[in-house]
Parts: C-alpha cells; structure tokens; sequence
DNA sequence: GTGGTCTAGACCACG
DNA sequence: GTGGTCTAGACCACC
C-alpha cells in the first residue's frame, strides 16, 4: 500500500504523509480504516520506527488521521476539506510551472495537447 | 539581474543556478556575455564566495557558461542544446502533475481551462 | 581502498572522483555497496570533510553514487552506461594521442608494439 | 602560426609552449628563425604580454629558443636532443594510458585498430 | 550517527 | 584583478 523510493530526494516521512494523503484523497482509504501500526509499518519497509512515527504526527496535525491511544492510527473523516485546499495550492502551482514553459519557449498548443494525452493516458489504465 | 529570496527553502547556490540558467536560455545573456566575478557577486548579495563558486562551478559542469582563468566566467555558446534538453525534463514532470491532479479529482477541462487563463496572463505583461 | 597522492597537482577531489569511478566500472564496488562517511574518510584520509563531500557530490551528480540522508552513500545501479560513456571519451583522447606520436615522428609500427608490450606486462599480474 | 583555445583549461602560457615546441619538433620551424616580438604575439593573440614572456621564458630555459638582446628571440639549433626526451616521455604516459584502457575493458585487438586507423586517417591529411 | 549547506579565511596559479 | 582549491568550524534536516 505504501511504497518508497530511496532515490527520491525527498524526505522519507514527506514521501509517506503524500502518499496517505492521495490515497485519503482518492477514497481508497475510507474514513475509520485503521492504519498500520508504526511499528509494523517500520520494520514492513525497514525503516527507523521515528520516521514513521514523524509522519503520523504530521498526518494528524493536518487532520487526516487520529489516533487513540492504545488502539492504533485511523483514518478521520473527511468532508472534502482537504480537496479543495489541495486544489486550490495546485492551481498555485500550475501558475509557476505555466510561467516555466513559457520560459522554455513552450507554445500554448503543445502544452496544452500535451496534457490532454497525458490525461487520456491515465484514464485507459 | 540575479536576486535570491532568502526565505525560499532551496540552497542559495541553487538559485543562483537556476537564474542563470533561465536568462540563458531565455537570451537575455548573451554567449561570451561575462558574468560578474565571484567576489563582487558575493558582496553584491553579502553572500559568502565560496557560494557562488559552487553555483558557477555546477554552471560549468552543466555547459552554461565557461571560465577563464584570471579573466572571469562567460556565458557559453549554447546552440539549444541545453533548450531541447529542458524541455524534455519538463514534459517530464508535466505528466507527474497530471497525474496528481486527477488524484484531485480535478477535470480536465477545468486543467486546460486553467492553463490557457495562465498563458493569456502572462502574454498581457 | 582508496589512496591519495599529495604529490600531484590533480585537486584532491578529483583524485577521489577517479578512484571511485574507476572502481565501479571494474566492479570491484558492486551496486549498492555503501561509501565510508564523509567524515569517516576524512578522517582516514586526514582531509577536511568538505573535500571528500565535494568529490561525493560530483560522483553523486554523474550516477555513479546515490546518497540517502542520514544512512550515506551508496553505488548506484550503473547499467554500463557509465562504462561506453567512458570508451567513447577515451577513444576521443587517443586521437590526440597518436597525433601527438605523429609530431614525434613515432613510426606506426614502434606505437602498435609498445601498446602491444604493455598489454603483455598488465595481463601478467 | 600559433593558435589558442580559450575553452580548453590548460593555461594560456602552456599552451603557447607546447605550440611552439612541436612546430620546432615536426621542422616547420627552423634553427634561427625569428619569433615573433612578445609585444607583437600579445596584440595578434588579445592577451597580456606577460603571459607571453611567460612562454618564451620557459621555451628559453628548455633550450627551444634563445634571445638576443635587442633583436628579439630565436629558434635554437635543435640536434634532436628535445625530440628523444619527449618520445620518452610519452613512452612514459602511454603505459598508463595502456593501463586506463584496459580498466575500461578495451580490448588489445580493438586498441591497437583504433591506433592504425587514425595513423592513416592523419597519413591521408 | 548520516549527508548537505554555509561562513570565514587562507593560499595558489593565472593574466 | 580573476578563478580554483582547501581548511576549520558551524548549523540544519534526516534517520
């Protein structure tokens, strides 16, 4: 379920407080799914029980999961809070990368075929 | 020409390359255009010269610009080559951008739509 | 395993950079092997660490090395292409190298049996 | 007659050395030709006339050349003395060349057909 | 403990 | 004056 790439330079506990977000986000994860504990999960990707246990504190912090104590880490509800904030920075962020590609001497028509490929792509899987 | 956002959470140097980088490749510098030397640039931005020795020296590596010793570091003559090569790492990461934003649930059109509002944007400046 | 000589004029780093390079295209560093630490070997090597981080960061920044954050360094998967890489550039360079034999009037003949006789003594040890 | 590469990161003053010492080695130049004044080669070149005396000192002291005081600097008679020392030399730095190759897993066959190739692609100049 | 970034200050070769 | 290398020592994030 959780999976991670130790090339990528981005922090470990980062890469697994996205990837419960995106799965949050996308509803595989219900809310009330108990998440692996931190112990287990540490030793299911060999990895220092601290790092799991930072990321968790994150994810609560944010409201995506809540714990109870002497029970294990759950998924809280979420009523599409998220979505929309994580929308709204992704929008920011297209801003910059559209500036990017007009820095690179992109033209519009390519870019915007270009997603619309990449979007095809991904609903055939 | 070159400023550094301090609150940014990217290394200087790595600022300092990028910048370079876009002006090259957006031809506001010039090949044989001589740069400012390492000195007069650190005290420009009261940065540490060691700095900006690390970002010219990662230039060069990479075929931006080229030193000569006792005279100063040039723009090199770059016939696109670093231009296609951008681009490609570019469409690159486009498609990890696609692919979250599905995740969010965000529809295509909506995407496309958002993107040509950007490129007018900037057009108009 | 690796050994520098305070007499040339070649950078320390770069001394570092080839004995490391050299050692993964002989295989004699398998793929995942990890590097002493960066203080580790400055200190064996009595040199200051941020000569060896340059010559990491340089390995690092061609394939050969991948660093994880608080574990260190490690050899990266290198599917040869580091190795035909290195031919080509080699080839270029004995191009200069039997133009230079040229200008010293070193008949054909003389350079084929030196290499030849070298070939010999290598394949002896 | 002598040419610099502003690229290429061997100094300027070494360059002009090597230029001269091979012209001298392969007879296009004579014993008591006239060189032309240091004043004159750092305006034809665009460089410091001090990087010029550099060169000619150096030359001087390999006994390449000779001055005369108020004429200006001359080709010395060269009874091949310089010529064995370099082949030498270069014997010297072939055996490590020799050596890199076949880190690099070249073959001896594939060396030395490379070798005869250029010798007849230089042949046929 | 690890790697990564940065500062301060020194020395050298080159022009 | 220029770039290039190196040392010493500090701080941070990560594990």
């Amino acid at each position: 379920m959780i999976v991670i790439d130790y090339q990528d330079r981005t922090p470990i506990y980062e890469q697994i407080v996205e990837r419960v977000q995106r799965l949050v986000i996308k509803g595989v994860l219900a809310p009330d799914t108990q998440l692996p504990s931190v112990r287990n999960l540490a030793m299911e990707l060999s990895i220092n029980p601290n790092t799991i246990q930072k990321a968790y504190a994150i994810l609560e912090q944010q409201g995506f999961i809540y714990p109870i104590k002497g029970r294990g880490n759950f998924i809280a509800p979420n009523p599409d809070g998220g979505l929309k904030k994580k929308q709204q920075e992704f929008y920011e962020k297209l801003k910059d990368t559209v500036a990017y590609a007009i820095d690179l001497k992109i033209e519009q028509e390519d870019f915007v075929a270009q997603v619309q490929k990449y979007y095809e792509e991904a609903m055939h899987d």
